[in-house]
RNA sequence: GUCCCCGUCGUCCAGUGGCCUAGGACACCGCCCUUUCACGGCGGUAACACGGGUUCGAAUCCCGUCGGGGACGCCA
């Protein structure tokens, strides 16, 4: 065990060969959660000793999910493909110590076996048929420039076990493992062999990944042994799962990070939301009433994490909290903090604001409670920005389908450009005034008059909304309320003079 | 098939032998608030997979069954 007085080092070791999904994301999530407590490192490793599947676009996306999470890296990235010697040196070592051997089989061969056993009701496990060739007789025909990968030679009997820091003990009969390859034999490492040489390269302390690599555990555990190094910590997460309870995939939907982003996530919610799926304060993280808090800052998180807090059962991504989450995190965040995300959501539709800079902000915190995502300030909140918005169908349909209600807006839109001021009572004083004295509710006037300034049904208080507008916005939508036109059809407001 | 891991409301978690008549959150259903929609408030439906032990006492410990997931490549 290294000693506790070390300061933790972690990693994060994606393969390059797809997008940062959500379980990668929260891998790293936790890597980096437990770097930032402990006061320790969290280095970036980037695997992509699979040539053929590995590419540079990869590597791009998976450094934006990154960034976007929020997820600062200390060291690295580091590639293993520029570490090569490392891996063909610790390779040697393990010859050099009889660990490990060259294996002649060809590729062809072993699939062909491989098949006929398992065909017979065999385990697929490599016959160790090159393990008895005589040392002499190896190097003499590697000398001869006959290809060999090295395969590890896993010892005949006992058992491998390690302790790990979320499922407890963990032992395999080495019976279970084969004699797995180190080094292919066009002297690339697999996957088995860089990670150990890598981990301990690093001086990585704690390995915190999915539990999709507790069977890979013990090979890499028999290596360290082999070596005479100290085991590091192992923490195996447990795995996320779609509604069907099977492992997240493409068929269940959005899986890679930036697709979150682009549905107008927050990263500050989805860090959230990513952490308690799978991982819980316990009693640190109740409230003063006893009661379990869920809304985290990641400061807090931070605070609060531990790996005792990771459970050990797969959990199913539920969308339906984390839009929770994100209808939280979008009322809690500033005006401020919250522009330059709008910003981002407006660039991709190239929509362009019209108003400066205090009233944008203004109108932010004014219909920020109403929003679901980054996205509906795109889209159906518009109105609060621009004179470029759309009106909604259903909107139409539900409240300015008849046309002396639009008609009495249009006079409305008079009363207002006359009036000796426009705040919010007086505003209101003046709509109710009017409505009284053509006979009619005001909430009819209310409701349409909402759907006339902002396109929407819903929206804030109506006469929060005129002021947040100002009165010129509110006489000119009034006034063109008459030719907004019924379903279907989609109107533009008239532009500014 | 073999090995490994897991098993509390539909979902995410709390719970480490008595505080459990099992708690919270999301979702869902009512009611209140109301100018729309949210928010908020109040209330409700809903779970310890099953069977054996151990114990005065088990959601908590042990065994088995069943169920789910993962791993079995010269992929990572």
């Amino acid at each position: 065990m290294p000693s506790t007085s070390e300061s933790p080092r972690v990693r994060f070791a994606p393969s390059p060969t797809g997008y940062l999904h959500v379980g990668g994301a929260r891998t790293a999530l936790f890597n980096w959660l437990f770097a930032r407590h402990t006061g320790g490192a969290f280095i970036l490793r980037i695997e992509d000793t699979d040539f053929e599947r590995s590419s540079e676009a990869m590597v791009e996306g998976i450094l934006e999910g990154m960034s976007w999470l929020g997820l600062n890296w200390d060291e690295g990235p580091f590639y293993q493909s520029k570490r090569l010697d490392l891996y063909k040196a610790t390779a040697q070592k393990l010859l050099d110590g009889g660990h490990a051997y060259p294996c002649f089989c060809t590729k062809e061969d072993l699939e062909h076996r491989r098949k006929v056993a398992s065909e017979a009701g065999k385990p697929p496990m490599y016959d160790r048929r090159c393990s008895i060739i005589a040392p002499a007789d190896a190097t003499a025909r590697r000398a001869a420039g006959q290809p060999a990968a090295i395969r590890f030679r896993v010892p005949e009997g006992g058992v491998t076990a390690f302790d790990d820091a979320v499922v407890g003990r963990v032992e395999f009969a080495n019976s279970e493992l084969e004699d797995f390859v180190l080094l292919r034999s066009d002297g690339i490492p697999t996957y088995h062999l860089s990670v150990v040489a890598d981990d301990l390269d690093m001086r990585l302390t704690h390995i915190i990944r999915g539990a999709d690599h507790i069977s890979n555990t013990p090979k890499q555990v028999l290596q360290y042994q082999a070596l005479g190094a100290p085991l590091p910590i192992f923490a195996h997460v447990p795995l996320i799962l779609g509604p069907d309870k099977t492992r997240l995939s493409k068929r269940h939907g959005a899986t890679s990070v930036t697709s979150y982003k682009e549905m107008g996530i927050m990263p500050e919610a989805f860090r959230n939301f990513l952490t308690l799926l799978g991982w819980s304060p316990g009693a640190a993280g109740k409230d003063a009433d006893g009661r379990d808090r869920e809304l985290f800052s990641s400061d807090e998180l931070i605070r609060l994490f531990s790996l005792e807090g990771i459970s050990k059962s797969n959990a199913v991504f539920d969308n339906d909290k984390l839009a929770w989450f994100n209808t939280e995190w979008i009322r809690r965040s500033s005006a401020q903090e919250l522009l330059p995300l709008i910003q981002s959501e407006w660039g991709k539709n190239g929509f362009i604001p019209q108003r400066s800079q205090s009233d944008v902000l203004a109108a932010i915190d004014l219909i920020k409670p109403r929003a679901r995502s980054l996205t509906d300030f795109a889209t159906a909140f518009c109105a609060y920005f621009s004179d470029h918005f759309t009106f909604d169908p259903g909107a139409v349909t539900k409240f300015l389908k008849d046309s002396t209600t639009r008609d009495l807006l249009v006079e409305l839109g008079g009363r207002y450009a006359s009036a000796p001021e426009f705040t919010e009572a007086s505003a209101e004083q003046l709509l109710r005034a009017f409505a009284d004295e053509k006979g009619v509710k005001a909430a009819v006037l209310i409701n349409g008059a909402r759907v006339a300034l902002t396109g929407q049904a819903v929206a804030p208080s109506l006469f929060a909304v005129m002021l947040a507008l100002g009165r010129e916005r509110v006489v000119r939508r009034l006034q063109s309320a008459a030719s907004i036109s019924a379903p279907t059809a989609s109107a533009e407001a008239p532009q500014p003079a």
